[in-house]
DNA sequence: GGGCCCGCAGGG
DNA sequence: CCCTGCGGGCCC
């Protein structure tokens, strides 16, 4: 038998489909799955090389030392019995500082076409000193996309998305950055294009009879774009802003990094409108449909099937870093 | 695994 | 200064 939420969610999953598709989004800007080729586990574990250089000093990126088309290296292979690391979350197993300091800034189990970001501080890249301001609309000057953190926190450092938990950040011309990270079920991603679902809604504060403190909760009454993040995506929506946008570990979809938080680039939002979420009592959500500028570097794609790492084809390419797609420079910024 | 509650960066 | 929020560490 299958719960009326899930059918409700089955429901809400195709209905924003056929919206995307409705947008004209239905066709990628490019074809993630054709140029993917897994990997088959080449028995050696960890290594990963992994030149520091590269656009280290926010000069600008460069790139090029991605693996793409040259499997070697920097191809991770996880043997390690295929344990996915993606419960980091319960257990403390892992010390994320110590494996990027190593070889691999990135966890062997996820490092096709990803880079790592270069800020450096005194306990590591997650507790560097800020260099840039995010309140800008458009790329962060040194950030490739693609880049990866272990932590919101790093993303923050970086300047790529302010907030250590908030799920928006922005300003009077809309939202600088967003976060993908699974806190709605029945949002769509289908790459360059995905659904994305407002903020607030949710009892924080507790009841009166059960005060809490909480940073996040499950949705207890109606969303609106009264709410002042909601009203930023849905001004995204009339300015045509971009907005960087990160996807988190926790996010389910196959565009998610397995661990860790990643910088897909930059998304403008087609749409914005209101509707029933996928929840026990039906609460009004706000919904967003993001479509991904063209010109971007290809986004990983997670293989669902094992725990190995699609990996880009040929060299397809097209160039990292800030390099089109910019409609980024017009960030004449916060005219507050 | 689940529950609790903390710091932190923004916005008003 | 107070409140919010798609983290995260810790303890059970």
């Amino acid at each position: 038998m299958v719960s009326q939420y899930e059918l409700n969610k089955q429901a809400n999953i195709q209905k924003n489909k056929e919206l995307l598709a409705a947008l004209g989004l239905e066709k990628p800007l490019f074809e993630p799955q054709a140029k993917m080729v897994k990997r088959a586990p080449k028995g050696k574990k960890r290594k990963t090389p992994e030149p520091e250089d590269s656009y280290a000093e926010e000069s600008e990126p460069e790139e090029e030392k991605e693996p793409k088309s040259q499997p070697t290296k920097a191809q991770k292979v996880e043997g390690d019995g295929g344990v996915r690391r993606s419960s980091r979350i319960s257990g403390k197993v892992i010390d994320y500082k110590k494996e990027i300091v190593k070889g691999s800034p990135v966890p062997v189990s996820y490092s096709s076409g990803v880079k790592v970001a270069t800020n450096e501080g005194p306990m590591g890249r997650e507790e560097g000193v800020r260099k840039h301001d995010p309140k800008t609309y458009g790329h962060i000057p040194g950030i490739a996309v693609g880049t990866w953190w272990a932590t919101r926190m790093g993303c923050s450092v970086d300047a790529v998305h302010a907030p250590p938990v908030g799920g928006i950040s922005g300003g009077s011309q809309g939202a600088y950055s967003i976060a993908l990270s699974g806190g709605y079920e029945d949002d769509v991603d289908l790459g360059y294009a995905f659904t994305y679902t407002g903020s607030g809604g949710r009892a924080l504060s507790g009841t009166k009879e059960a005060p809490k403190n909480l940073r996040t909760a499950p949705q207890s009454s109606d969303q609106s774009f009264e709410n002042p993040y909601n009203r930023m995506l849905l001004r995204s929506s009339e300015t045509r802003k971009p907005v960087r946008v990160i996807r988190g570990f926790k996010a389910s979809s196959r565009y998610a990094p397995f661990e860790g938080y990643r910088y897909d680039g930059l998304y403008v939002v087609e749409k914005a409108w209101m509707e029933k979420g996928t929840n026990a009592k039906g609460y009004l959500v706000c919904r967003y449909a993001l479509k991904r500028l063209p010109g971007q570097p290809p986004i990983p794609v997670r293989d669902a099937a094992s725990s190995d790492v699609a990996q880009p084809e040929d060299g397809d390419k097209q160039d990292i870093g800030d390099a089109s797609a910019e409609g980024a420079d017009d960030e004449e910024e916060n005219r507050d």
